[in-house]
DNA sequence: CCATATATATGC
DNA sequence: GCATATATATGG
C-alpha cells in the first residue's frame, strides 16, 4: 500500500504493473529483444519512464519462460494429441491449447510462447541483416535473395521487391505497425495494402482483372466489395513466412561449408554452391492478380539480382538459360501495366509466355 | 468499436 | 500441406 496508484506512469521505474507487462509483451513481439532494440521496444510499450535494466530483464525472463514452456509442452504433447481433448490445465503456469503453448507470465495470460520465441530469434536475424553496411544508406536495396512462394491471390503485384520492403518496413517500425509501414514512402507500398475500406476503394476505381479467375468470387466492375487484398492477416502471414526463409538463409550459411562468416558476412564470395532445387528467377516484380497502374513497378532497377547476393551458380544459369526468351519475360513485365483492357492482357500474355513455355520445355 | 489472434473449414 | 476466409474471443 506504500504506493497508491502502482498503475500511474509515476509508478517505480523498477515494478510493471499487469497492462506494462503485456505492453512490453507486444513491444518485444514486434520488434525483438531489447538487447537489440531497446529503444523501439520501449517507445511501443510506452515504457520511456522505466529503468532499462529491468525492462531488458523482464524481456529475458519472458523469452526464457517461453522456451521453457515450448520444451516442456513437446514432451507431453504425443499423448495427449491423440486424445484430441483440448486441455487446458495451468501446470505451472502454462495452458496447453491444441495449437499454441500459452504461458502467463505476471500475470498476463495468454501469452503465444511460440510466438514470442520465434519473432526474438526471426527479429534478431532481420537487425543483423538490415544493420549490415550499405543498407543502412539504402535500405530500399535490400533483397532477400532467396526464391520465395509467390503469394496467392492478391490484388496487386507483388515480387521480391515487395517482400524485400515489407521486410524493411517491419524492421523499421515494428512487426504489426503495418499503417506506419504503408506510410514509409521508401517502401512503396502506399498503394499495395489493402489496410481500410478506403484503401480498397482507392483500388476499386481502377478495376481489378480477375484475382486469377478462382471460383468466381472477382467479377463486377465497381461497387461490389470484390476480392481480396494484401490485408493485416496477409502481412502477419507473408511476414513470418519471409522472416522465417531469412532466418533458415542465414542458418545455411553457417552451416555446411566450414568456411564461418561469424557474425557479419563480409561481400567476398563464398562458395556457395549450394544445391538449391528452386528455380523461379523471379527478378524484380512478379505477377499477382491486375492492379492499378499507377506506379511504376519495375521502373527502376532494371536488374537487381547482384547487389545482395553473390549471384550464385543456379541464378547465373538460369538466366542463361532464359536469355533467348528474356524480351518476352520483359515485354510482359512493362506491359502488363500499361494495358488497359483485360482482353489485350489476355492476348499479350499468350503471346509472350507461348515462346517462354516453349523454351522451357525444350 | 477496432484491431488482432485463434480455431476451424475449405480450396488449391 | 499451405494460404485463405470466416467466426469468435479478447485486449486497447
Amino acid at each position: 500500500m506504500s504506493r497508491r496508484r502502482a498503475e500511474g506512469r509515476t509508478s517505480d521505474p523498477k515494478t510493471f504493473s499487469e497492462k506494462e507487462v503485456r505492453a512490453l509483451i507486444r513491444g518485444v513481439q514486434k520488434f525483438g529483444s531489447p538487447e537489440d532494440r531497446f529503444e523501439q521496444v520501449v517507445a511501443e510499450a510506452e515504457l520511456e519512464g522505466k529503468n532499462a535494466d529491468a525492462v531488458k530483464a523482464r524481456a529475458a525472463e519472458l523469452v526464457k519462460m517461453c522456451e521453457e514452456a515450448l520444451r516442456g509442452n513437446q514432451q507431453g504433447e504425443a499423448a495427449d494429441s491423440a486424445a484430441g481433448g483440448d486441455d487446458e490445465d495451468v501446470v505451472s503456469g502454462f495452458r496447453r491449447n491444441a495449437k499454441a503453448t500459452l504461458v502467463t507470465f505476471y500475470g498476463v495470460h495468454s501469452v503465444n510462447a511460440g510466438v514470442v520465441v520465434q519473432r526474438v530469434a526471426d527479429l534478431a536475424v532481420l537487425s543483423q541483416r538490415m544493420e549490415q553496411p550499405g543498407l543502412r544508406e539504402d535500405p530500399t536495396k535490400f533483397r532477400i535473395g532467396v526464391p520465395l512462394k509467390p503469394v496467392h491471390h492478391w490484388s496487386c503485384l507483388w515480387g521480391q521487391r515487395e517482400d524485400a520492403m515489407l521486410l524493411v518496413g517491419i524492421y523499421r517500425h515494428g512487426f504489426g505497425n503495418w499503417d506506419k509501414l504503408q506510410s514509409d514512402a521508401d517502401l512503396g507500398l502506399e498503394k499495395k495494402l489493402f489496410l481500410t475500406t478506403a484503401d480498397e476503394k482507392a483500388a476499386n476505381v481502377q478495376s481489378i482483372g480477375g484475382g486469377g479467375g478462382s471460383s468466381g468470387t472477382v467479377r463486377g466492375s465497381s461497387g461490389a466489395k470484390r476480392i481480396i487484398a494484401p490485408k493485416a492477416t496477409h502481412l502477419v502471414r507473408r511476414g513470418e513466412y519471409l522472416l522465417k526463409v531469412l532466418r533458415e538463409g542465414e542458418e545455411n550459411k553457417n552451416r555446411p561449408a566450414a568456411s564461418q562468416a561469424s557474425t557479419s558476412t563480409p561481400p567476398s564470395r563464398s562458395s556457395s554452391s549450394r544445391k538449391r532445387r528452386g528455380r523461379q528467377g523471379e527478378d524484380s516484380d512478379a505477377v499477382g492478380g491486375a492492379d492499378n497502374g499507377t506506379e511504376d513497378a519495375g521502373g527502376r532497377s532494371a536488374e537487381d539480382g547482384e547487389l545482395s547476393e553473390p549471384s550464385s551458380m543456379d541464378e547465373r544459369t538460369c538466366k542463361d538459360l532464359m536469355r533467348p526468351v528474356k524480351r518476352y519475360l520483359q515485354r510482359l513485365r512493362d506491359e502488363a501495366e500499361h494495358t488497359k483492357s483485360a482482353n489485350s492482357k489476355v492476348k499479350l500474355i499468350s503471346e509472350c509466355l507461348l515462346p517462354i513455355g516453349r523454351h522451357i520445355r525444350s
